[in-house]
DNA sequence: TCATTCAACTTGTATTAACAAGTAAAAAAT
DNA sequence: ATTTTTTACTTGTTAATACAAGTTGAATGA
């Protein structure tokens, strides 16, 4: 188990602000309390508080007009580190299910892999998994993981169920995603993944090729992922 | 034609950084020079040239590590504001085009636009056009765009040729893109669009639908972009 | 009544300062 | 020679302050 150190304010403000959004404190097209309001509530200097509403701003959570304030904005739903919205009906928190259907074994990496790996990333191996998310009780995602073996003692043993793998990076090897690159295509499904998904004859999928970086220099997380987009979309933000 | 303010510091700071990283004067994996060092070489300080290095990190041009400094990522191509990465090749500058397959138009909005729309959105009517991307001469992009028109005069008649909408927005109405939300599903191409993208029979196509916000309070653009990923991925960072 | 001006907000930009924390290489000790 | 410690860097966090610029609504004027 990892010891958390010390946060700095500006996050502590950005997690108090960002629950609120979520709990429905304050509310779509709401306007959040000025910096100045924010100062005296949190007892901080405003550059603490701008850094936090900027970091808000940046992952979308508000829109920050000058002279007006911060509106907050809609808010997508989030899997992993994904995002979807549904095209027809709003989609509950509880109806989101995870399948795992390779438990992580420990391999060598797939000789044409999908992203450049350094040499320490070749000789380590590779922690490998495959997942199926489940959307109102549909297969939504396939997901494939690849995780290089450094530092991640007894892994292979861990249990995945009701428990997201980046939760458990972060919470026993001190594990933080900090960002990355993906690749986007459409693809025709595959046998296997038109069984996996329940995929009616000739359906296309979504392929995302994703490199994860991690607060960890050198580790890196690599996911393949296949969604089905018929009823719900993959979400972004720019 | 819109007279251009005055820049901020850190502003500037980030274009010359961005420009000379596109340049190839920093390469990627190069260490740039330390903060100190920058806030010397153009009089400027910390927390400018913080803020300049903040945005450049957030756009993917740099990483940051603590104790180390801040170290040059590698870059996409970027085609409007989608960056694009080769499958294959890496890809030049100099085969990009565009070509207009319907030039700007006046008129009603769709009956069910694949947005909300507000009521001064509706009754102002919307200006629409159709373009091909082509990539080395082969369509990649098929973009179908929707302004709302409010305060736009002459917009239909401009020329659109050699020269981005988005460029024409900001040098004649001062309107700069400063965000958006995306939907992203895998479709099949339909018959218009096979033979626009010059698609093989059942061919997937990745479809985009984006609202993108502006400097202008309740000026909003937005597009369905169908993209041909056979050959080209879209790239994003998170 | 209507339009204009103004005042009181808001966020944006800039300066200066100090210390904390992570990194890497030189220096010292074994 | 090898390991450990130190030192000199780097970026990260926090503080206090000032003024610029955009927004809004109240006060003022015609």
């Amino acid at each position: 188990m990892v010891t958390p150190k010390t946060i700095p304010q500006y996050r502590r403000l950005y997690e108090i602000l960002r629950k609120h959004i979520l709990d429905g404190v304050y509310k779509e097209g709401d306007l959040l309390p000025s910096e100045n309001e924010l100062c005296q509530m949190y007892t901080m200097t405003r550059p603490a508080v701008r850094q936090a509403l900027a970091t808000l701003s940046n992952d979308g959570y508000i829109r920050k007009h000058q002279g007006k304030g911060s509106i907050v904005h809609h808010l997508p739903k989030e899997i992993g580190i994904l995002s979807v919205s549904g095209t027809t009906s709003a989609l509950g928190d509880r109806n989101l299910k995870t399948r795992i259907v390779v438990k992580p074994v420990l391999m060598r990496w797939p000789d044409d892999f999908m992203f450049p790996l350094t040499d320490l990333e070749k000789e380590s191996g590779c922690v490998y998994m495959e997942r199926l998310r489940l959307l109102d009780d549909s297969p939504i995602f396939y997901d494939i993981s690849f995780i290089a073996n450094i530092n991640l003692p007894r892994i292979t043993s861990r249990k995945f169920v009701n428990r997201s793998l980046f939760q458990i990076l972060r919470d026993h090897y001190g594990v933080e995603i900090k960002g990355g690159d993906q690749r986007i295509k459409a693809i025709m499904a595959s046998a296997k993944i038109s069984r996996l998904l329940h995929l009616k004859r000739d359906q296309p999928v979504l392929h995302l090729e994703r490199k994860m970086e991690t607060n960890k220099p050198g580790l890196f997380l690599y996911s393949s992922i296949f969604c089905n987009t018929e009823k719900y979309a993959i979400f972004g933000r720019f």
